[in-house]
DNA sequence: TGGGAGTAGTTGTAAATGAAATCACCGTCG
DNA sequence: CGACGGTGATTTCATTTACAACTACTCCCA
């Protein structure tokens, strides 16, 4: 995040000088954004699954069963997004979708046994790469940037109310 | 952040319970699109402007002059991206592109007096919603987490080779 | 001097996204 | 009962985005 250019610095205004790169959001968004690629490319290749679905999984994998309202909830995900993640895995084999017998409008999403292969081999992968991540900060750096982003995400909650759920991947 | 629902947490499972709640890739993807929804909001309602367009209109705005291929570096956005926010800002009557007399191929933006006069009243706004933003978090805080995110970007950049720069907004 | 490799920027196209509309069903109040 | 407001989930559609051609030009070297 360096000065990338030889002889653009010197035509800088002192002005009003804004400076991009120092300024959160914009920050937070590139670093999202490099990070959720790495991801993206070791699921897509490793799993041949999206984040989206992987989010689903990973859910699903840690609630047993449960409704795509309750995915969602879990996985700030919005319905629509949930919606179509799940019917990917179900076409891939990994989830079943059923009736809710005690509602006629819900469904419930199940791990198949191929689900569950695949939910404990990816499990391994995000960890190890979440350890590479984490190679790159001290212990004590890694916690306070996970309270920062706990705080801040709750922060904003309560400025904005609640969330679409949406979002990019 | 907390479990979302009622009855569902005991039907949790010991087994290789991975908690998506407590993953760092996940919670910088949910605090970044929380905190960009917050400031797209701002933008479009009070200048009409994307999160892209602000972009390069805060780069031009702090180099005075430069090419696209310089707004992408400095902005972290890929060069498809720089082009249409350009465009679209030059159609707004905010830029103005020329081309470089030293390279036919390049060309050079910059600010019409419009533009200046946008420019200088965006700034504050995002200044005020970014101090809305530390708000949430103390002084100590607010500073780790800058420092871990350029660590962590970089980290992911020396691991992952050089990024195409788009993302989301 | 002319041709191939490379770079700047734009455009075309296919996929991903989110908002709103839709469908199916629940629960209740009249 | 049976109509009405409300909720779970999916679908539709307009927009956004990314990837990949494409155009236009420069640079370098034979």
């Amino acid at each position: 995040m360096k000065s990338p250019s030889k002889k653009e610095a010197d035509s800088v205004r002192a002005a009003i000088a804004f400076d991009l790169d120092e300024f959160l959001p914009y920050r937070l968004s590139v670093t999202t954004n490099r990070v959720s690629r790495l991801f993206a490319k070791q699921y897509a290749a490793q799993f041949g699954l999206t984040i989206p679905e992987w989010r689903v999984l990973a859910v699903v994998g840690r609630l047993g069963t449960c409704s795509p309202t309750g995915v969602g909830e879990w996985s700030a995900m919005d319905k629509v997004k949930v919606s179509r993640a799940a019917a990917a895995l179900v076409v891939k084999g990994l989830l079943r979708q059923t009736q809710d017998p005690n509602d006629g409008r819900g469904r419930l999403l199940r791990m198949t046994r191929k689900g569950v292969t695949v939910h404990s081999g990816i499990v391994p992968l995000a960890r190890s790469i979440e350890a590479t991540l984490a190679e790159g900060l001290t212990k004590t750096e890694w916690a306070a940037l996970n309270k920062a982003l706990v705080k801040l995400s709750e922060h904003v909650l309560a400025i904005e109310g609640p969330d679409p759920g949406g979002g990019p991947d």
